[in-house]
DNA sequence: ATAAAAATCCCGAAAATGGGGGATTGGCTG
DNA sequence: CAGCCAATCCCCCATTTTCGGGATTTTTAT
């Protein structure tokens, strides 16, 4: 059966553009358009989509917010982000509000057709520059320790307590102690254990 | 200059074996035996040797607490354990008590000689066979983690506390408590951090 | 030069852990 | 059957960590 898409997009030339490239295709079946978040929630009510193609920059609503209130509504209704900027912070929010995948606006008609068949699996899709942003994003938590951080956890790791840590690197408890709660805050760890582990599937140990 | 080697074994065949091997060599002085911990103890006492080969298995006193007692009052003197036990835990204790090396008794002249020279560098000489157990018995501490204990240890990496862990097992607190406990002693580790590493190191998460 | 980031320090209360014990049950094995 | 081990539970108590705040001084970068 066809998938059911549907875009929200305030740049007419992009609505346009996309469904000149999807509309021949026969997985597709394209059910319309809308240029604001109102309108789109409007109609998705009577005409529920399997995807929806929402930008991120929209006039009524962010489309962050958008998406979450659509995830939140209709859970069959996967969303993939659509946006030029390649930024971690857009993308990051978006998967966190519940989009599926998220595709910039120079994705060709083979990269769009994929990212829908993929999410309608039920898996996620990013365009390879948005996950090549993901993942340095990512490789900058990672370097985002500072030098003391990092000797805090090696040592940490190391099985040292705090008073032990401070000895060895000549600072106080206090200091110690805040390294150690900005590194559970970095790393969004709960506790010393996830810490750890965290830190070593991370490569930093 | 020649390394002065003292043996003590209540095995007459090993000390006249030992002797036969080692006498014509310029690189070692053969400095006598003793048949017992006691008379050990007395000779040592005017002629300190720089290697003691030393068996396990003494008639008035075990050769792990004699290896404790001489490397106490003579510190500059290396104590290579002898046994015809390859055991893991024969092994841990003498070398834990200050032994620096470990010999079977079917080790040849070369072998001999080898863990000499190696222990007056100031390494650590295991018998190949002797290391092996060492190796496996370290393998075989990873797998004698008992089902409950890995369930726990990997809980506890993925940051649960130990109520968390208890509810999600269904057990008591005390219960999580004590297996973590006995991991905590099974890895050697002083503490969760050290643990969640220890076991990474190990492949065991 | 000035603002941001890093590093340093402190307090205090609640929660969790670490280190001793000890005890019971059920299975398995010599 | 007796002994061992895994798994379960309990107590006590000291130490350590965690979680809220703040606050100050260096560095670093623009």
């Amino acid at each position: 059966m066809a998938t059911k898409v549907f875009i929200v997009d305030d740049h007419y030339m992009v609505i346009e553009g996309i469904r000149s490239l999807l509309q021949n295709d026969a997985e597709i079946k394209w059910l319309g358009h809308a240029s604001n978040a109102a309108s789109c929630l409007a109609f998705i009510q009577s005409n529920p989509p399997d995807v929806i193609l929402m930008d991120i920059n929209l006039p009524d609503k962010s489309g962050i917010d958008l998406c979450k209130e659509v995830r939140e509504k209709y859970p069959q209704t996967f969303v993939i982000g659509l946006s030029t900027f390649n930024q971690f912070s857009f993308i990051e929010k978006m998967l966190q509000y519940g989009a599926s995948g998220y595709l910039l606006k120079n994705a060709d008609r083979s990269e769009i057709l994929q990212a829908i068949s993929t999410v309608m699996r039920g898996q996620q899709y990013l365009s390879s520059d948005a996950s090549q942003t993901v993942k340095h994003a990512k490789a900058e938590t990672v370097t985002m320790l500072t030098r003391r951080e990092k000797e805090v956890l090696a040592l940490i790791a190391e099985g040292l307590t705090n008073a032990e840590i401070a000895e060895s690197i000549f600072v106080s408890v206090s200091t110690v102690d805040t390294h150690r709660k900005n590194l559970l805050q970095k790393l969004h760890a709960k506790n010393t254990a996830a810490l750890v582990k965290l830190a070593i599937d991370q490569g930093l140990l």
